[in-house]
DNA sequence: TCGCTCTGAGTAACGTGTTACATGAGCCGG
DNA sequence: CCGGCTCATGTAACACGTTACTCAGAGCGA
C-alpha cells in the first residue's frame, strides 16, 4: 500500500506539501495540487487515517451508547446522529449497553484510550455511572431528564406526560391507569410526576393500585394491562410511558374482550411508526428526533473543540398527537 | 496524559517490558507485572489505542453497513453483531447508508484510509456496488440473496417463501396477492420466485394483478394492500415480503372493511417484535438474527487475519410461524 | 567446569501523516 | 538597491505502542 511519501516522490514535491495538498489545500499552488492529485491517482494512494488520527490525537469517531437499539425511537434518534457525524467528517460507534453498567464501563474505555472523541449517551443516567465519572470527556445527555448533571438535550417530560394526562381528564376520566417504565429510570421518574401533577389539578386522588410497572418493552406493557384489567375498578383509561408498551397494552385489552378506545383510552409516548399503523393508532407525544441528532453533533463538536458546556441544556419542544386510541370515557 | 515511557520510568523497567506486560503477559515475570500494574495505577495510565492500532495497522472496528436503521429485523441483526464484536475486542462503525450509494461509497473510504478492517452488508446487493469494488478487503454480506458474490450468510428466501405461499394453498386460496419490495431488491427476486414456485406447484396461474410492488416499509404495504383491494376480484390471502409491511396492509384491509383473517389472510417475514402483537398477530418466517451476527463476527475475523472465504455461503434455517392473521378461506 | 538452552528484559527501529520551523523567491516601498 | 514582508515549499522532529534483535544470567547435562 503507498504512502504519503512514495506519492511526494513521484509528485515530486515534499510529503509536507502533499500533507498540505490534502489537508489545507489554500496553503499549496495549483501547480503542485495538480502533480499531487496526478501522483495520488497514479499510485492509487489512500491517506493512512490510522496514522493522522493517532498523530492528531483525534479518533474523529463518536460513541453512541443507547440502551437498546431495537427500540426504534433510538434508532431514530441515532439515525440522525448518524447523519450528521458523516456530514462532519467523524464515524458513530455503536455502543449497546443493554442496561448493563459493565457493558457500559467498556465502552467508556474506548474514550479513555482515544478511541472515541466523545460519548452521547441516550440512556437516562444511571447512578452508578455518574459517580464513577467525572466526566473530563465530552459526553452528552440525549433523551435526558430534568436534573441531569452536564449538558444535555431533551424534551420536558414532565410537561409532556402532564399535558397527556390532562387530555385524558380532559375526556372525562377519573380513573386513570398508568404504565410505568423502571422504577429507577429518570424518564420513568419524570413522566410520573407529571402524571401526579395532572391528576392534582384536577382533584383526582393518585392511587398506587392504578399503577403498573413496565419496563418500556411491547412484553412489559401485556403483562401490567393484564395486572390493571384484573382491578377490582379497572381504570378508563391507560397512560403508558413509551409507545410500546401502549402497543403491548392495547394487544392485552383486547384480549381481555375490551375495546379500545370505547372501554378504555389508551396513550404512548414516543412515536413509533408502528403506533401510527396499529389498531387503534396511538395518541401520542412526539420527540423531534432529528432536531436532537442536529443538535446533539453540534454541541458535542464545541466540547471536542475544548469549549466547556458544563449546564447548557437544550429543552426541544413536543408535540402531542391525538389518533384513535383515546375517546371520551363512556361508563 | 501519560504515555508507556512514563509508566516504565516510574515501574523501573523498559518500554518493552511495559508493553509486554498488556499485551503478552505470559512472557513477564511476576515482579515485573507488578511493578508495572503499580505504576500504571499510580499514574492512571491508559494506552493511546490510536497509538497501537497504527502501529498493527488494524483498527479493530468493523463497519456495518445498513440501509434503514429502523427496521427492527436490521436492529436485531445489528444488536448481536454488537455483542459479537464486543466480545472479540472490535468496535462497530455505523453506517445508515439509506439506500444510497453515494452515501455507500463514503463508508466503503473507511476501509480503504483504514478506519475499518472490513465491511459487514446488510443490504442486499446493489448492482452499483458490485462492480466498482473488487472485494479486495474483507467484506461479508448478510441477509444476502441466492448467487451474491463473495463470502455471505442468509436463509434460502425462494423456500422459505415458497414454503409459506404452500401454506396458504393449504388453507384453500387460490387468489393470493402478492406485496413485494423494491423490484430491484435481491430478496425481492427471491421471494417472487418462492412465490412462483408454489403457485406453480399448486397450479395456479401467475396472475400479474395480484402483485404489488412496495418499499418494505409500512406506509407501502397500505398503499399496496389499497391497490390490491380495489381489484374487480381480490385476493383472499396476501402474502407479504416483510412484516412491516404486512402490518401496512392489516391496517388498511380493516379500513377498507375487511377482517383478517376472517375476509383476507395476510402473511410477513422477518418475526419482528410488533408482528407479535399487532391485530391479529402476524404469521410470517423468522430469520435467526443472533445466529446471523455471530457467524458474521467468526467469518470477519477470520477474513481479518488472512483467510479467503472467497465463496464461503452460510444457509441458515428458517422458522415458519403460524399466528392468527391467516385461516381458511370461506369465500 | 564447559557449553548449550531457556527465560526475562533492554535497545532501538518502525509505521505514517502533521506541522513548527527554516529557506528561498518574489515583490514593494523608500 | 536594501529591508522586510508574503507565499510556497522543504526538512525533520514528532506522536507512542510494538517487536525484532540482542544480551545477560540461570539452569542443567556431560
Amino acid at each position: 500500500m503507498s504512502n504519503i511519501r512514495e506519492v511526494a516522490r513521484i509528485a515530486g514535491v515534499s510529503v509536507a506539501t502533499v500533507s498540505r495538498a490534502l489537508s489545507h489545500p489554500e496553503k499549496v499552488s495549483d501547480a503542485s495540487k495538480k502533480k499531487v492529485r496526478d501522483a495520488i491517482k497514479q499510485v492509487n494512494y489512500r491517506p493512512n487515517m490510522l496514522a493522522r488520527n493517532f498523530r492528531s490525537a483525534r479518533s474523529y469517531s463518536l460513541l453512541v451508547l443507547v440502551p437498546d437499539i431495537s427500540n426504534p425511537f433510538f434508532a431514530l434518534v441515532i439515525r440522525s446522529i448518524e447523519i450528521q457525524a458523516q456530514k462532519r467528517g467523524y464515524s458513530v460507534l455503536l455502543g449497546d449497553t443493554q442496561d448493563s453498567s459493565v457493558r457500559e464501563q467498556d465502552y467508556i474505555r474506548l474514550v479513555e484510550t482515544r478511541l472515541a472523541d466523545g460519548i452521547i449517551q441516550l440512556r437516562p443516567m444511571s447512578d452508578n455511572f455518574h459517580e464513577s465519572n467525572e466526566f473530563n470527556f465530552p459526553y452528552l445527555h440525549l433523551c435526558a431528564s430534568a436534573g441531569s448533571p452536564g449538558p444535555c438535550i431533551r424534551v420536558d417530560n414532565v410537561a409532556a406526560f402532564q399535558h397527556m394526562v390532562e387530555y385524558l381528564v380532559s375526556l372525562g376520566h377519573r380513573r386513570i391507569g398508568l404504565i410505568t417504565g423502571l422504577k429507577g429510570n429518570p424518564h420513568t421518574v419524570d413522566r410520573l410526576k407529571g402524571y401526579k401533577i395532572a391528576l392534582g389539578k384536577a382533584g383526582i386522588p393518585y392511587d398506587e393500585a392504578l399503577v403498573a410497572e413496565g419496563e418500556y418493552m411491547i412484553w412489559s406493557g401485556v403483562n401490567a394491562a393484564n395486572k390493571l384489567c384484573k382491578l377490582e375498578n379497572p381504570p378508563t383509561a391507560i397512560a403508558c410511558m413509551n409507545d410500546e408498551m401502549a402497543v403491548g397494552a392495547v394487544q392485552a385489552l383486547k384480549a381481555n374482550g375490551l375495546d379500545v378506545p370505547k372501554d378504555v383510552s389508551v396513550t404512548g409516548f414516543d412515536d413509533i411508526a408502528y403506533g401510527r399503523y396499529c389498531d387503534p393508532p396511538l395518541t401520542t407525544i412526539s420527540q423531534p428526533a432529528d432536531d436532537m441528532g442536529i443538535i446533539a453533533l453540534d454541541m458535542m463538536l464545541r466540547m471536542i473543540g475544548g469549549e466547556k458546556l458544563d449546564h447548557e441544556e437544550h429543552i426541544l419542544p413536543y408535540d402531542f398527537i391525538v389518533r384513535k386510541s383515546t375517546a371520551p370515557r363512556t361508563q
